[in-house]
DNA sequence: CCAAGCGGAGAACGTGCGTTCTCTGCCAGA
DNA sequence: TCTGGCAGAGAACGCACGTTCTCCGCTTGG
């Protein structure tokens, strides 16, 4: 049975096509072609070019978290942790085809006219505000630490895909470690955990 | 001659629908109307959607800046005049059409399959750090925290935009006044004179 | 070997939109 | 007053695209 299988070439050439170019310069006509999936079954599958469209982004939304969390959880101390999220964005921009985040992308484009993909786009930032919370909450840091720390990732994705550069992985990276370093010592931590307690 | 006048009027309209809706969104009869240019004129002034859609931005972006650096000049301090231009976001999000950056909103809606939209995109966000960079230089920190300003900045406008909330101007703010005393700190801003000592 | 239906490939249809064209009325100048 | 052209209003054109339809070959059960 590959009824499966086509549903995800589908999927997969729509990430590619609609990461890449944007949502609505991507015609019906390029997914096919993509996927070679006939017409006919795209529309037994998709039963429209919206449904598709929210399905692709609740994928990525998937894929983008766990990848980042895989990622992070292969670090050890809860502040590692923390900063790897810094990492992993260095690397994400690194890649050729990066172009920005497909949420902020999406939401530009359609979020005015389409409320289902606004929604989805406010939930996947949510989603990522908690868990950059739940790192900073084990790394016994402020909870108001993972605002800012949020606010750093978003900026650098923004700035990384107009500059074209990933240099802002790393100065979003320098940033969050001072703020860290402050935060802990405002909050007055009291386990050190790593003994990098300074000042 | 109300040939200036027509122009005004089409790129106000433009600035409006573009930003509002998103550009594809808006169909030439769409800026007609709202401009009450006719047609025949609308082209003589721009001859295409792209060059219109390209003096959008560029009206933009002039005005944009031209509002934060009004606003910013209005403080004192140096200090302040950093701090100031969170303030100005925090307004800016407060405006009931605020959707996010409209560089960022154009060039992940256009700038994969337009050069001019990215150029024109990439440009302001350089002209922002650049005025950011002054700032800081006034106010006697390391050029480093330019960096890091901006992209707080940059991420408090992506998310005020998705999560409908003026509240990352002021969480952006008090990440900037963190980085800002830490930085003079570590400086050791004994010497005001220029503040150029790098690394 | 036959018939019935399923799936694939792409044509067809309707709509929206960027751009151009046509028609109509108005005003300048003789 | 007459005429020549200009400007406004919107129809028309061509194309792209979302969605549906048609045709055709293949398979599968008798």
């Amino acid at each position: 049975m590959e009824g499966e299988d086509a549903e995800q070439r589908v999927l997969a050439a729509a990430e590619v096509l609609f990461y890449g170019q944007g949502i609505q310069a991507v015609g019906m006509d390029a997914i096919r072609t993509a996927s070679a999936v006939p017409l006919k079954r795209l529309y037994q599958i998709f039963p429209s070019k919206d449904s598709l469209v929210e399905a692709y982004l609740r994928r990525r939304d998937a894929r983008w978290l766990s990848e980042l969390g895989e990622y992070v959880a292969s670090h050890d101390s809860p502040t590692q942790r923390v900063l790897a999220v810094f990492d992993w964005l260095f690397q994400w921009f690194n890649e050729p085809d990066f172009r920005g985040c497909g949420f902020i992308n999406s939401y530009g484009e359609l979020g005015a006219r389409s409320q289902p993909v606004a929604e989805i786009a406010r939930a996947h930032k949510q989603a990522f505000r908690h868990y950059v919370a739940d790192l900073v909450a084990a790394a016994e840091a402020p909870s108001w630490l993972a605002d800012h720390l949020v606010l750093l990732a978003e900026g650098a994705m923004s700035t990384a895909a107009i500059t074209g550069s990933a240099e802002p992985a790393r100065q979003a990276k320098d940033a969050a470690r001072i703020l860290l370093r402050t935060a802990r010592a405002e909050f007055g931590t009291a386990q050190p955990d790593q003994g990098s307690r300074e000042k």
